[in-house]
DNA sequence: GCCTCATGTTGAT
DNA sequence: TCAACCTGAGGCT
């Protein structure tokens, strides 16, 4: 269940496992034969992310487009691959190296072409050096939609999901209902860059951590905590606790078809 | 073992 | 606004 910065890694795993040689394709599931046998064999040219779509270059102009949904998850190992457990829509494998993809919403090959159809509807993603900021402002500053909504909105922002959304408002102090025309250039600002920040750091680390080294369970002098999707945050699936930094109990809704969370103290702005 | 929920998106209503 | 997609983890029995 990634945001962008996941499929940042996986781009990079991609390249470091399975790149400048060729990969043998396979659809073990059989749901993506068709495809894996135009590319078997090939020789992976590059890989790249654009928000929380993976695309692998091959040889020959064929894209290989991956969008893991709510579900997809790839599994990466040391060759020789072992038989493929379960629902394996896409196996890569080489001598040395094998990854097993399940669950994805996509997995297509797409040309050139199609590739930049795909670019053309996503926002900007803070994670690329490509990216233009003020592509996003353009668009927050003249909307009626809440700041919550617009991050959460790929045309808008590529890349950020629930967990940024609801940590970056956060941070930065911002209630999540204001419009986006409501939002002063500044603060506009403040986002991208907390955003690219704290995306950058997950990249890393495989994992999103957003509490301040201030606000640490250690440094409040509270017991140490360990959030269940596996990172340290002020408010993402924190309904009822109390703010990490004023102890206001976290408040959650329903937003857009989304959990939404915030503490209505600390994000007046 | 069964049920619910989830870091997401699309397309129908 | 909501169902569908389709997988795994965690909570409950």
């Amino acid at each position: 269940m990634p945001e962008g910065h996941i499929i940042h890694r996986l781009a990079t795993e991609n390249r470091k496992a399975f790149g400048g040689r060729a990969a043998r394709v396979s659809s073990p599931q059989g749901r993506f034969a068709e495809g894996a046998k135009l590319i078997d064999g090939q020789l992976l040219a590059g890989a790249e992310a654009h928000g929380k779509h993976l695309f692998l270059g091959f040889e020959g102009e064929s894209w290989l487009h991956i969008h893991l949904g709510l579900y997809g998850g790839f599994t990466f190992g040391a060759g020789p691959a072992p038989t493929p457990v379960g629902l394996v829509r896409l196996r890569l494998e080489n001598d040395d190296a094998y990854a097993d993809l399940r669950g994805p919403t996509t997995c297509e090959l797409l040309t050139p072409a199609e590739k930049a159809a795909v670019h053309a509807r996503l926002g900007p993603d803070p994670l690329r050096p490509d990216a233009d900021p003020d592509a996003a402002w353009q668009r927050i500053s003249r909307s009626g939609s809440t700041v919550a909504a617009l991050l959460m909105d790929q045309k808008v922002l590529a890349g950020v999901g629930n967990v940024y959304r609801a940590e970056v408002l956060f941070r930065l102090g911002i209630a999540p209902h204001r419009p986006g025309r409501g939002l002063a250039r500044a603060e506009w600002d403040a986002i991208w860059a907390d955003l690219a920040a704290l995306m950058r750091d997950g990249t890393v680390a495989g994992r999103i951590d957003t509490v301040r080294p201030e606000h640490t369970p250690e440094a409040m002098g509270r017991p140490p905590r360990v959030d269940d999707h596996g990172g340290e945050v002020y408010v993402y699936r924190r309904a009822a606790l109390p703010c990490l930094v004023c102890g206001t109990g976290v408040r959650t809704e329903t937003h857009a078809a989304r959990n939404l969370f915030w503490c209505p103290r600390c994000q007046q702005r």
